[in-house]
DNA sequence: CGCTGGCCTTGACCTACATCAACGACCGTC
DNA sequence: GACGGTCGTTGATGTAGGTCAAGGCCAGCG
């Protein structure tokens, strides 16, 4: 966890530049509608391409980390990633995962405010702050579209501290499962099974609790029939209004 | 905690009208310079007080009802308010304390994602969320501020994430008072001692304790000599480094 | 094909905090 | 100046989930 090897990884990530000559990729991108540049038309997003590269990573290679300068901010296109902040002593907090759509990089000061690492294969178009921050300025739809977002964000920010602070481990895990699934059904994706790429440590670090609690409580809903665990990170939700009841503590 | 009584309080509070032919009041204003309104020049900000209205609310008012349709947004001018989601079963999780300068109301959709309530007594501003999205577009730099405003909140939210996930009941406290006092400072006020308007509930709703625990630490605290309890909800910090080793678990 | 090293799971035990229950301090009211 | 209510403190006890330890499962690799 030096930042030596955070440094050495980040080089190794492979930048394919876009835009220019080429033309913009952005047309053929599957989660432009989701994104902060679905507001933007032809002309704008070829702009917005042209400042923008493409980064491809590997599970567990970090993007960056906490109080490193913010020089870039990011799209994440495809893959799953995680933020978290850590404690002197090493305990961590996963403050989020993040899916293809997703914005990260919003630093209220000039350091980023967390670390961010791969979860699974993950592609992002990564673009210069101060780039971005003037096309912002030029584009205020484009303000109001990041707005928009940061205010999503807060919402379940605030919600995940509901479950943090006061949800027993059972309420948790059946939360944090709807609300996997919900993320991907936003996304098109199947809801049921859902996929659950992260490891048990993740899942433990997200919800405040350790792996072997995760694990148990993923056995003691499987036996109560609520789920089910198939291979490759898929879950099936048996009962839904089940794990619904179980995740508001009813 | 009807919804009638909520409705009933709400309509107790006197707007006091403003800007129109006495004036915009926002001169005076103590906390502009932190507020939303700060980047404003004259002109514009006689126009952002034209739409807004003064509201007092005492100790134990509510402002609004999480999914309750969020026709306003308001900015704190004096006074310090919770905000804060219930569970089903009336488990309770505080997501905020807010003070002079800060701003509420950010919904994702059209209905308010929490309740906000008077600790103190308070003052807010009151804008039409309509009017002021309108606003919102006419200055972009109104927008630019409140985005970073947003970001801010959302490093915050963060910050509590690992309180609430990965600290203990003590570590819990000193993060909760060194960051009152850090606010505080940013407020131009004292951080110390510290001003702790809100009760023991509220700050074990706050950091996922019960009152108990929260009493019994801060005498835990007093004994070790870092902290002193002085009347009117004052709180000495005797040791700051003391404390912040304490919040970081060192 | 057996070895190795991650993950995940399961079991036994322990502790930080919750729960339940008094009681004390303060404060406005009659 | 007794009374009732709210809030805070303290004590005794219970328990959800943490900790420590041991396997199990599976993929990659020699």
């Amino acid at each position: 966890m030096s930042s030596f090897e955070v440094k050495d990884l980040k080089e190794l990530a492979t930048p394919i530049p876009r835009g220019g000559a080429s033309g913009s990729p952005c047309g053929a991108c599957a989660v432009r509608h989701m994104a902060l540049c679905a507001v933007l038309e032809p002309d704008e997003l070829s702009e917005m391409s042209s400042i923008s590269t493409s980064i491809e990573l590997c599970p567990g290679d970090p993007l960056f980390d906490e109080a490193e300068p913010a020089e870039h901010m990011f799209n994440v296109t495809a893959g799953s990633m995680k933020i978290y902040k850590l404690l002197a002593d090493g305990r961590r907090q996963v403050t989020g995962f993040l899916f293809p759509g997703d914005f990260l990089g919003l630093a209220h000061d000039s350091n980023y405010a967390y670390s961010a690492e791969a979860v699974t294969h993950v592609t992002l178009c990564r673009f210069p702050r101060r780039k971005l921050e003037a096309l912002l300025h030029r584009f205020p739809k484009l303000e109001t579209r990041l707005l928009g977002m940061a205010g999503h964000e807060l919402a379940a920010a605030q919600e995940q501290m509901v479950v943090l602070g006061r949800k027993t481990a059972k309420e948790k895990i059946a939360s944090f499962l709807l609300s996997l699934g919900r993320q991907a059904a936003r996304r098109g994706q199947s809801d049921n099974p859902v996929a659950v790429p992260m490891s048990r440590a993740d899942i433990g670090d997200y919800l405040g609790l350790t792996t072997e609690t995760v694990s148990r409580t993923f056995t003691q809903l499987k036996s109560n029939g609520v789920i089910r665990l198939h291979s490759a990170g898929k879950v099936e939700l048996l009962d839904r209004e089940g794990l619904e009841a179980l995740a508001e503590g009813l």
